[in-house]
This record gives structure tokens, sequence and C-alpha cells, in this order.
DNA sequence: CTAATGTCTCTAGCAACTATAGGTTCAAGG
DNA sequence: CCTTGAACCTATAGTTGCTAGAGACATTAG
């Protein structure tokens, strides 16, 4: 049984983000001391390593929350779980495509400044220059 | 003299995020009409449309709000301004990088997925296994 | 003149935590 | 056995960059 410090440290995220995980009810209510303070068990630790995860290839909670009642329910066809990673899978791709967008004009823009004064600055020039870029660049959520 | 609802419209922004600019300190309280509703002329139109292209291009406010005192002083050099700028450069390579290592764990594990039952899904597995990864994939911000 | 928009202020909500305050419990050293 | 300090408890508020709603006033078209 562990404390909610030994747990946060063995699963690599902070304290009050199991607490709050709890609170939204993506971690059960675990067991508690005489003296009120949580303990958990390996179930818990499976459970938290497999958000922390998740977390990490950025799923949102939501997502994950679909994934974790999947994984209780082993019979079933996997196919809602692969078509989430799918869908994660395209929105990281599109991350990336707009990104790569950014980079590339964040660049020029660097890039082309002589490095004078403001009045001269290419990189405050490009950023007020409401109408430079031919193409969009919108919309990161 | 623009309406709020003008100026959004031509800056591609919505109403209430020129309201939340103007609380926050990064657009000036603008004129007033009889009625008490704001009026923009055409410094607040170009100070708006920077603001929108540096936030499309990923800056935080916070280092808007500084290009933006920054190019209030032309004559200064633009050591500062190009910091910012390739700060975020660096930024949004930090952010591809990652990205990318994201694109390549989910497509593992998707292409690695028999599509039976939940039991065999690699998608499951691969998230529940905490030490099944070598590679860091931590921590976007 | 009236009806339909548009605008005003203020508050609350989103994701996914993080930080703080003020109090309780636990483990170890003396 | 007792004290001290770390770790724990709850509850609330703050973060970023907006977005949505309520209820009231202003403007404009017909
Ligand atoms: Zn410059
Ligand atoms: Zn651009
Ligand atoms: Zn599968
Ligand atoms: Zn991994």
């Amino acid at each position: 049984m562990l404390t909610i410090g030994k747990l946060a440290e063995a699963a690599g995220v902070k304290v009050p983000t199991i607490r709050y995980y709890e609170q939204i009810g993506l971690l059960p209510p675990p067991e508690r001391s005489a003296g009120n303070q949580r303990l958990y068990g390996n179930r818990a630790e499976e459970r938290l390593a497999f958000i922390r995860h998740a977390r990490d290839l950025g799923f949102p909670l939501e997502a994950i929350r679909d994934l974790l009642s999947l994984s209780d329910r082993p019979d079933q066809s996997c196919e809602a779980a692969d078509a989430i990673a799918r869908a994660q899978l395209s929105a990281v791709r599109a991350r990336i495509g707009r990104l790569r967008a950014l980079e590339a004009e964040l660049e020029r823009m660097i890039g082309q400044c002589a490095h004078g004064t403001i009045a001269d600055c290419r990189v405050i020039e490009v950023l007020g220059d409401h109408a430079h870029c031919a193409h969009e660049h919108r919309k990161e959520p």
C-alpha cells in the first residue's frame, strides 16, 4: 500500500494531480488509513501509469476516460480503442503541420532581419503587415 | 471609426476577444460614442492586426505585450524583438520535435494492432505498459 | 415607432492542472 | 514518551486565452 506521495513519485506525477484525477472520476476513491489518508494498491498504480502514458502521448482526459472504460471490458472488439488512437494520431499530425508552417515563417522573418533599429526590424514589420502572408495560419487549439 | 463588431470582423477575431485584450491592457481603452459604445480608429485596427498575427504565429500574449512596447520605440535596436522571435522559434521547434516522437509511437502502436479484442489490443497494451518505452516523452506545455 | 440587431457589464466556464492556506497525521530522533 | 518536521487533508483560487451566457441599454432599418 502506497501513500499518495509514494504513488506520485512512482508514477512520475505530482500529488495534486492524483487528487485532481480522483475528483474528476478518472481514479476511483482509494482506501483510507485510520487517519484518513489515501492508500493505494497495485490496481491504482497501474491505472495511473496508464493515464500518465496516455497523457504523455497527448490524449485528452476525456479520451483517456473512454480508453479506461474500454479496457475494463476485455472481450469486446478493440475497434473503438483503435479509433481513439487514430483520432489522436491525426490530431498530432495536424498540429505538426501547423507548427511547421509557423516555423517556416518565423525562420524567414528572423533570417531577413538586418538587426538594426526597431523601425527597420523585419520581425516587427512582418507582424504588423496584415496582408503579407498568402498562407492561412490558424488555429492551434 | 469602427464599432467593436466591425473591428472584429475586419481583424478576424471575435468581439469578446477585443474586450478581453482591452481588459488585460493589450489594447488601450478606445473612445466611446454618446451611448457608451466603443469606437476604434486606424491605430487600434493596426494594433489588433499585429496582435492577431503574432497570436497566429503562436506568440504568447506576454511576448506580444513586449513586442508592442518595443514597436513604440522605433529608434532602439531591435535586438530584444529578435530575441523574442528566436525564443518563439525554438519553442515551436521543441514542440515539433516532441510531437514527432508522439506521432511515431502512435503510428507504431496502431500499426501493430491486429484489431481483435480489447484483451489483445496493442493500443491498450502499450498504454498500460509503463516500462515499454526507452524514449522520454514529456512535457508539452 | 417598433422590431431586430448590436453593444454594454458582469459572471462563469473550458482544459488540465498548480499553488496556496490553514489544519491534521505520521514517523523518527532524543 | 514526546516533540518536531515532513507529509497529508480539504477547500479555494490562479494559470492561459479566450468563449458563452444573462439582463439591460443603443442603434438602425423599415
Ligand atoms: Zn530585428
Ligand atoms: Zn503570416
Ligand atoms: Zn486494437
Ligand atoms: Zn511511450
